[in-house]
DNA sequence: GGACTTGTCTACCAAGCGGTAGAGAGTCAT
DNA sequence: ATGACTCTCTACCGCTTGGTAGACAAGTCC
């Protein structure tokens, strides 16, 4: 996705506070949290700019307008929700230091996330299901992030703080959990209704929680002299 | 797979062959095959009619003549699929009795389904993805298994030999870890190469065993809180 | 006021979709 | 040999899809 800011400056603030009503930014953004959401439940090939465009109340042809294909689309939401997933991480990291608060406050992070904006577990799913080159980038905007956590895993393991293995791996192995166990909520909620899905939501996080804590301990035998 | 390699010579030879060796249950057999490795790899909104026929080399209509109509290809998947999944686990049930082989044999089993049909984890993604309606055709052929699962779990903690929790859930929670390592795995595949793959699944098996371990263990150390 | 930009629209199109109609070739029982 | 049955095909249809062309209104700039 290009920038906030159009090439012209000093024009473009006062075109935007003029047109902010509906057009412009604003409109781009709504297309993106709606093209999101209907990708996440019906799938990318299952959802039409027709679709995506009355949602919003606009024309097709609008939206062709902000994003001249679908591809193109799907690349901004990528964008999009890979960087609201990073700033959700950034605030939930800063001011925590010890390595199990960390940990956990990225778990948290991600499941109030999903529990605020329910689609985007759906869509991270099927973003990751259309192949590594729309993955892609959706994981650029994650990548400081990825360079960050592989870096503080490692001085950890080398503090003795949690178990010595391969820090890209172990992430993969998180995502796996996280992203796997909110997936599955959605169709744990598809089953049983709404009402109980929040409660369940919230269960599942404390097992996600369990499961990776299981997976940092140094040590099965060992595990007592932890902390 | 199948030498069925209809040149575009000969065409009446050709047909000679096919009818008298693919034709019916096992052009059946074949043509839900594909449609299973396409839905899995493509997505149902995504595989054409077209594309599962021609890809095992007949028509669309020859495809129509065994299945009416899409959906009723994609019933027949879910059985299919499920049946195969649920055989595989009868198998590797026979015989094992203790609790904690019997667990690790489920694993294992559908560790092992999955390395040699790469595409039934993505289809079985799928599957959840298209909601309940469509999910339940795979969930009937487990139906016994789980019903069997849930006695089996119970006795279990009656003797307690595992942690006492609700049984339900508790399979609900080991289909998320093994469905979703899976798939996830996919991804991986898609992103390191195949050639990791196979080794990266066996590392994901073990993965799995441990978390479903700790998730069994009673009371003590279950999820150990050293905070 | 005229050139230009931005945003939204109607009208349209070629391609692909799921599905229908029905013919033809081979097989089998009578 | 005939008629019923099985399997595969060609031909076609109506609908939806992603995408193009261009008119038009409102605002901005000089």
């Amino acid at each position: 996705m290009g920038g906030l800011a159009i090439a012209p400056s000093a024009r473009t603030t006062a075109r935007l506070a003029a047109m902010s009503r509906t057009g412009g930014e604003r409109r781009r953004k709504v297309l993106i949290d709606e093209a999101i959401r209907l990708f996440g439940k019906e799938g990318y090939n299952g959802t039409s700019l027709d679709a995506v465009a009355s949602a919003v109340g606009v024309r097709k042809q609008t939206l062709l307008y902000y994003f001249p294909t679908k591809d193109a689309l799907l690349e901004a939401c990528m964008s999009a929700a890979g960087e609201r997933l990073a700033h959700a991480l950034e605030d939930a990291l800063s001011g925590k230091d010890a390595t199990w608060d960390r940990a956990e406050a990225v778990i948290h992070s991600v499941f109030a996330l999903a529990q605020q904006w329910p689609e985007f577990p759906a869509f991270v799913r099927e973003a990751g299901r259309l192949g590594p080159d729309a993955f892609q980038r959706f994981a650029a905007a994650l990548d400081p992030l990825r360079r960050r956590a592989i870096a503080f895993l490692d001085r950890a393991m080398d503090a003795g703080e949690i178990r010595r293995q391969d820090p890209a791996l172990l992430l993969f192995t998180l995502y796996t959990a996280v992203v796997g166990s909110l997936t599955e909520a959605s169709v744990l909620r598809a089953v049983v209704g709404a009402d109980k899905s929040r409660a369940s939501l919230r269960r599942r996080e404390r097992e996600v929680v369990a499961f990776v804590r299981s997976a940092l301990v140094p040590g099965e035998d060992a595990s007592r002299a932890s902390r």
